[in-house]
DNA sequence: AATAGATCGTCACACTTGCAACTAATATCG
DNA sequence: CGATATTAGTTGCAAGTGTGACGATCTATT
C-alpha cells in the first residue's frame, strides 16, 4: 500500500541521526572546553595539541595534525602559542631539517597531567549519568562508526 | 595493589568519549555537508535554517535558534541568505511587533523538499555501514546522552 | 649531478564566528 | 501612567578559520 500522495515526508531533526549526533558532540565538547578554558585560557586546537603531544611524547606538527584530524594552519598557530606558553619545545630535525620535534617540557607536561586527570573525572562523570547500559551502547555506537571510517 | 608510582595514567585520545564523540560527529556532518554545499553552495547555518523551517513551517529566528542550538546572529545572518535567495520570507507580526514571522516561500519549499530526501539517503546509506547492532547501539547511545542533557 | 616533484611548516588573505552594543518594541511593576 | 527591564533581531569589531601561495628541504628520475 503506497502513500496517496508521493510528497517528500519533512525530514525529523531530531531523529536526523547526523543532527543528533553533532548536537550531542558539541554539547559535550562545550563543556570539557569550558573546563580547560578557564582553568588554563587554552584554546581547543591548544588543548588536542597539547593532549596528543602529551599522550605520544614526541611529534611532528604534521603527525599532530593527522591523529587529531587538524588543518596544519591550526596545528601551527596552536604549536606557537603552546610554545610562547614554554610548556612545548621545537627541535629541527637532523635527518630531515624540514622537520620540527615537537615535545612537552616540564611545564607542559605538568599542565598535561592534571589536564588529563580533569579529562578523566569529566568521562567518568558523564558516562555516569548514562547508566551501564547507556555507556556501553554509546561505546559500542561509536566503534561502530569509527569501523566504518576506519575503512572508508 | 597500587602502582608503585602515582603517575597520573596518559590520556589515550582514541579512548576518550568526548573526543570520540566529536570526531565521529566531524567526519558525518563534513560529509553531509559536501553534499549541500556542492548541490546548492549552502553553508550549514543556512541548512540548519532551512531544515527547520521546512520541518515545523512557520518559525521566529530565535525558535530556530533555540531549536538547532545556533547562535542568534548565525541565524539572523542564514536567515538573511536564504531571504536574499528567495527561499524565504518574513513578515513582521502584527501582535508582537519586534518578531518576524518566517517561512519557506514554493522555490525554498522545493528545495528543501529535495535536500530532505538527499538527507534520508544519506542516513540511511549510513546506517546500513553500522549494521542493525550498530545502528540501535548508536541510537540508544545517543538517546541516553539526550536523556542527560535534556534533564541537565 | 641536475631537474622535477613532493613534503614540511608558515604566512597573507578572505571568510566565518561570537561577543557586545545597539534600535525598536513589548512587558513589568510601582 | 511612567520608569525600568526584557525581548527580537541587526551590526561593528575582534578573534578564529581554511585556502592558496610560498621558501626550504628532501626524494626520484634521468
Amino acid at each position: 500500500m503506497e502513500n496517496e500522495t508521493t510528497e517528500t515526508p519533512p525530514l525529523v531533526l531530531e531523529d536526523f541521526i547526523p543532527y543528533r549526533l553533532n548536537k550531542a558532540a558539541e554539547a559535550v565538547s562545550q563543556r570539557f572546553a569550558s573546563i580547560y578554558r578557564e582553568r588554563y585560557g587554552l584554546t581547543r586546537p591548544e588543548w588536542r595539541t597539547l593532549a596528543t603531544l602529551g599522550q605520544f611524547g614526541v611529534l611532528t606538527a604534521t603527525a599532530i595534525g593527522a591523529h587529531s584530524s587538524m588543518h596544519k594552519t591550526k596545528v601551527s598557530r596552536a604549536v606557537f602559542a603552546l610554545q610562547k606558553r614554554r610548556w612545548l619545545s621545537r627541535k629541527r630535525d637532523d635527518m630531515d631539517r624540514r622537520i620540527e620535534n615537537l615535545e612537552l617540557t616540564p611545564a607542559g607536561r605538568k599542565a598535561y597531567n592534571e589536564l588529563a586527570k580533569v579529562a578523566y573525572q569529566f568521562e567518568t562523570e558523564l558516562l555516569s549519568h548514562l547508566g551501564k547500559r547507556g555507556e556501553n551502547e554509546l561505546k559500542a555506537g561509536l566503534a561502530a562508526l569509527e569501523a566504518y571510517f576506519g575503512r572508508t
